[in-house]
DNA sequence: CACGGAGGGAACGGTAGCGTCTACTATTTT
DNA sequence: AAAATAGTAGACGCTACCGTTCCCTCCGTG
């Protein structure tokens, strides 16, 4: 029996979609092709068209396609963890679109973006917020996070570190990075008291 | 006398340069085009590249004549009031090079893009970072920061929110957003004494 | 004044990529 | 088995843009 020697439905979309992040991280979005996407996946143009009108639909489902489906928010029963867990889903979310998620985010002017802009804000940037912030809360009514705290605003802090430092020094992502953020920019914002082994200040205990 | 009817020299240069933050504006980095500067400009191509061997060279120029000398760190003799201020012009940046601050940064792939990210990082990035380092340490000797938080990672805690911000939200920065960084995020982790009051800029800055 | 350099405008040949089409054929469905 | 579907490979006409060249003429300088 002879094994099939080309690629149909499902699996051949998968490859595409493997090329289309591979392109993203060969070439950048500014000089994505179709033509490339295609190359890289060993296939025709004609079998891309047969299923997506453009460059942005394309990119549009293979980001769809690789988001992780929304994750649970954390019970870790302490907020250092709770942090530590979902900055890591973040962080994973980052890598397997090949840095897709920031790059995708819409300044002004560029347009071609409003689609797949949208994609990664109800995707990747509302649900992690949300998450954040109902872990933020949960700690509030334990005790362990300081209830002015459970804000969006510093629900966004632990993602723009993440953000700023791939974009501004590495793509690497190690977790020496995230526990740093962590302990040393989210914990004196959240925490009621600073516990002992953190780097959490000792100063902002009781007596407020 | 009649006026000239040409520009000359330098004249025809900021002319190009301002075209070249329009097209930024208009296109983005993606689509921009050295016959759409040059239409812009309404000036010829050749002119452009009788000074610029490349889009990408052009827009090196544009950008080091758009970004303004390094500023000087703020002596407020108070922290909040300086991180403020530096915020600002981080802002200001941003805004004189319609966002090109950002747009650059996530240019991906080969060729010109590592001369273009150095610039910004060189340029906007590692002078910012510093200016707020230089305010920490010198707020840690005054005593209203607490030392341990002159660190680099928390010199990325401002940058990294307003460019959060306006990629996932919106390229508006008015003032209130700024402050309500300096007062929810930055001053918990970087005072020395926690209070009831934290959260609000009680007794923080005169003038407030 | 004359001269040279440069600005403005247009034309040019070339190319990458687009979107479409065709022919062949592998594979699934009937 | 035959028929239908879709994958593969290549060709095609078109467009935007590149980088260069040319011509005319403005403008600064000697």
């Amino acid at each position: 029996m002879t094994p099939a020697t080309r690629r149909r439905g499902t699996e051949l979309e998968q490859a595409i979609f493997d090329a289309v992040f591979e392109q993203l991280g060969a070439v950048g979005y500014a000089r994505l092709t179709m033509e490339g996407v295609a190359a890289s996946a060993h296939t025709g143009k004609a079998a891309l068209y047969r299923r997506w009108a453009s460059r942005e639909d394309l990119l549009r489902d293979a980001l769809e396609h690789a988001l992780p489906a929304p994750a649970e928010v954390p019970q870790h029963g302490n907020i250092h963890d709770d942090l530590l867990e979902l900055l890591r889903c973040y962080r994973d979310v980052t890598e397997v679109t090949k840095g897709a998620v920031f790059k995708l985010l819409k300044i002004d002017g560029e347009d071609g973006y409003v689609l797949l802009h949208s994609v990664v804000r109800e995707r990747v940037v509302a649900p992690l917020r949300q998450m954040i912030l109902d872990a933020l809360r949960r700690g509030a009514e334990r005790g362990d996070v300081r209830p002015e705290a459970a804000t969006r605003q510093v629900a966004h802090v632990g993602p723009a570190m993440v953000m700023y430092h791939c974009l501004t020094e590495s793509a690497d992502l190690p977790d020496e990075m995230l526990i740093s953020i962590v302990d040393e920019i989210l914990m004196p914002i959240v925490t009621v008291s600073g516990g002992p082994g953190r780097l959490s200040p000792t100063g902002t205990g009781p007596g407020r």
